[in-house]
DNA sequence: CGTAGACCCTGGAAGC
DNA sequence: TGCTTCCAGGGTCTAC
C-alpha cells in the first residue's frame, strides 16, 4: 500500500502519540508477521522497553526502542498501523497489538504481506535528503540498461518510490517508462530528477494517496488522489495534450502513462 | 547483467 | 444471484 509520502504521513501521525511511551504488552496473533526471530524472541526484546523515537528509511519504519533496539516495519500492499484507544476491540484482519497502557498500536493487515523484524536491508538514499544528488541520479541512469519505470522502482537505487509515484514522475518529467536508464540526455537526467522531488514533496503535502486501504495512524485518508494525472487514469485525455491515456505492464506492474507526450 | 512469472494473501470490481 | 477472472500503493525467489 503505501509508498514514501504515504509512510511519512503515517510516521508524523503516529509520532506525536507514541513517543515516549512504553510498551507493557504485545500480543501477536498472526505469527508469520513476525520475520526472522520468533514471536517469543521479538515480544522478550520488546516488551518493558521505551519508544524513544520514530524514523522512517524508504517504505520502512523504524521504531527506536530503549536498549539499543530498533523495530523496523514494512506495511506492504495494505497493512495500517492504528493508533486507537485502550482496550479497543480486534478486528477481523488485527494481527498484532501494542498495549501502551493509555493507548494501543494496532497492526491491520488484509493481505498480510507486511511485518515486523529487527533487521533493515540496504537500500539507496532517501530521495528528498541531501545525500541524493543530480550527479548520483546520473551516474546510476548511466550504469542501467533497465527501462525508467524498472529503476524507479528499484529500492536500492532510489528509496520509497512505489507504483503510483513512479507513474506520476515519469509523466511529470515527461518521458515514457519505456526509456533505457543510460539513453538519457543530461536534460531529461535532470527533468526526472526535478520530477522525483517534486511529484514525491507534493504527495507529502497532500497527506498520501488513498485509492483502496491506505489511511494514517489516525485512521485519515490523504488527498493526493485527486491530483493524480495518470495513475488509474488509462482511456481518460492526457490533461497535457488531450490524447488517450494507456496502460501496459512494464517491469511486472501496472504502468499507466501517455503515449504522446511521454517521450 | 536483465526480465518475466510465480508466489505470499484477501477482497472488491467487472464480466458472463 | 451466482460464478469466474482480473486486479491491487510490495518484495523475493526461480527460471531463462
Amino acid at each position: 500500500m503505501p509508498e514514501l509520502p504515504e509512510v511519512e504521513t503515517i510516521k508524523r501521525t503516529l509520532a506525536p502519540k507514541i513517543v515516549g511511551k512504553t510498551i507493557y504488552r504485545v500480543e501477536v496473533y498472526l505469527p508469520k508477521i513476525i520475520k526472522n526471530v520468533s514471536v517469543a524472541e521479538f515480544t522478550r526484546r520488546v516488551v518493558g522497553k521505551e519508544i524513544l523515537a520514530l524514523k522512517r528509511r524508504g517504505k520502512y519504519l523504524l521504531i527506536d526502542l530503549s536498549g539499543k533496539e530498533t523495530v523496523t516495519v514494512h506495511l506492504r500492499m495494505t497493512g495500517k498501523l492504528l493508533i486507537l484507544p485502550n482496550g479497543s476491540p480486534k478486528e477481523k484482519h488485527t494481527h498484532a497489538i501494542f498495549d501502551f497502557g493509555d493507548l494501543e498500536l494496532h497492526f491491520n493487515d488484509i493481505r498480510q504481506f507486511g511485518g515486523f523484524s529487527f533487521e533493515m536491508p540496504e537500500i539507496g538514499p532517501e530521495p528528498l535528503d541531501d545525500e541524493f544528488t543530480l550527479e548520483y541520479l546520473k551516474t546510476k541512469l548511466k550504469a542501467s540498461r533497465k527501462n525508467l519505470k524498472a529503476v524507479l522502482l528499484d529500492q536500492k537505487i532510489i528509496a520509497g518510490i512505489g507504483n503510483i509515484y513512479a507513474d506520476e514522475i515519469l509523466f511529470e518529467a515527461g518521458l515514457s517508462p519505456k526509456r533505457i536508464a543510460a539513453g538519457l540526455s543530461e536534460d531529461e537526467a535532470e527533468e526526472l530528477f526535478k520530477a522525483i522531488r517534486k511529484v514525491l514533496t507534493l504527495g507529502i503535502e497532500h497527506r498520501g494517496t488513498s485509492i483502496r486501504d491506505y489511511v494514517d495512524a489516525e485512521n485519515q485518508q490523504g488527498s493526493f488522489q485527486r491530483l493524480l494525472k495518470v495513475y488509474g487514469k488509462n482511456g481518460s485525455l492526457c490533461v497535457r495534450c488531450n490524447k488517450v491515456l494507456i496502460r501496459e505492464r512494464h517491469a511486472g506492474r501496472s504502468t499507466h502513462y501517455c503515449p504522446h507526450c511521454q517521450k
